[in-house]
DNA sequence: CTAGGTGCAAACTCTTTGCAGTTCT
DNA sequence: AGAACTGCAAAGAGTTTGCACCTAG
């Protein structure tokens, strides 16, 4: 964790931007949820627990620089909402998103499934992948083994 | 065309539903512009050439319409607009897009590069896949030519 | 010291909604 | 007739921006 922050604060000061301790608490909670995918105001909250003085104009303002520093991917499901998730380091690639329609639930899957694809479309179409965005729509394995599933919006 | 707009009138006409001279001509615009990836003010100006009077709630809600009854899909590129997306007639799976982020050109891919993947996911991860979206970022064929490629902006 | 950053409130953009009047069947 | 539909304008939700003040390096 402590790395990870340290290793963020030199890839802004590499560029002239500051650590300050906004963007400190922003990055904490984005670390501390690695695995939910938070909207800008999810994630305005949860810093706001920490640090309340802190205004949702800044969360958006940091999320849009690590956007910028390929810290964060920004990603949207369909909902009105950006949300913000995190790179694993070393990803070479953008992970994968399984969104359940009965549960509203987010898995996601890490392995890069699409290698050979990405060939075929270099190939076949004369594109250059830089990066990709697969979210598969579906019924995920809690909700595919129920019977009659009562309506539980996991919103 | 005419055969596609009756078969759509026939869809709304089972879940009486109304063709509405409204919503046929926004069904013309979007069989015209098949290949585009128009957004609801897109649609909005190309309707009010032929049709004047007719307000953007009402394309709002045709569109809206029309994803629910799967004759168009919903797209969401990163820009703040969502996009609409006529299906081909007995397409199983949505198609494929190339984002170019040298000249914002969006290119459609209609194979289904997807098959194996889908496979994959729903044994490994135990996910009945019901839709996808995959979307490609990169460079596309045409800027990828140019040495020192001029900004055309194809938005 | 000073470029860069912050909080607040106002502004903006896209989309949805309430409503009174209209139209298809 | 009556449910479905429409246009308009107002309301909403999410995000961005202008500005005076603050602070990390």
């Amino acid at each position: 964790m402590e790395q990870r922050i340290e290793r963020i604060k030199k890839q802004l000061h590499s560029q002239s931007y500051k650590l300050t301790p906004q963007r400190e608490a922003t990055v904490r909670v984005l670390l501390e949820h690695e695995e939910d995918h938070l909207s800008a105001e999810d994630v305005y909250m949860l810093v706001k627990e920490k640090s309340p003085e802190i205004g949702l104009a800044t969360v958006y303002r940091t999320l849009e620089l690590l956007t910028e520093l390929k810290v964060v991917d920004k990603i949207n499901f369909g909902d009105g909402v950006s949300r913000y998730d995190l790179r694993k380091e070393g990803a070479t690639h953008f992970h994968h998103h399984l969104v359940c329609i009965e549960c509203g639930s987010v898995d996601e899957i890490q392995e890069d499934l699409l290698g050979e694809v990405e060939k075929v479309v270099e190939r076949r179409w004369n594109f250059l992948v830089k990066d990709h965005r697969l979210t598969f729509h579906g019924i995920c394995h809690r909700c595919s083994g129920k019977k009659e599933p009562e309506k539980e919006d996991r919103a």
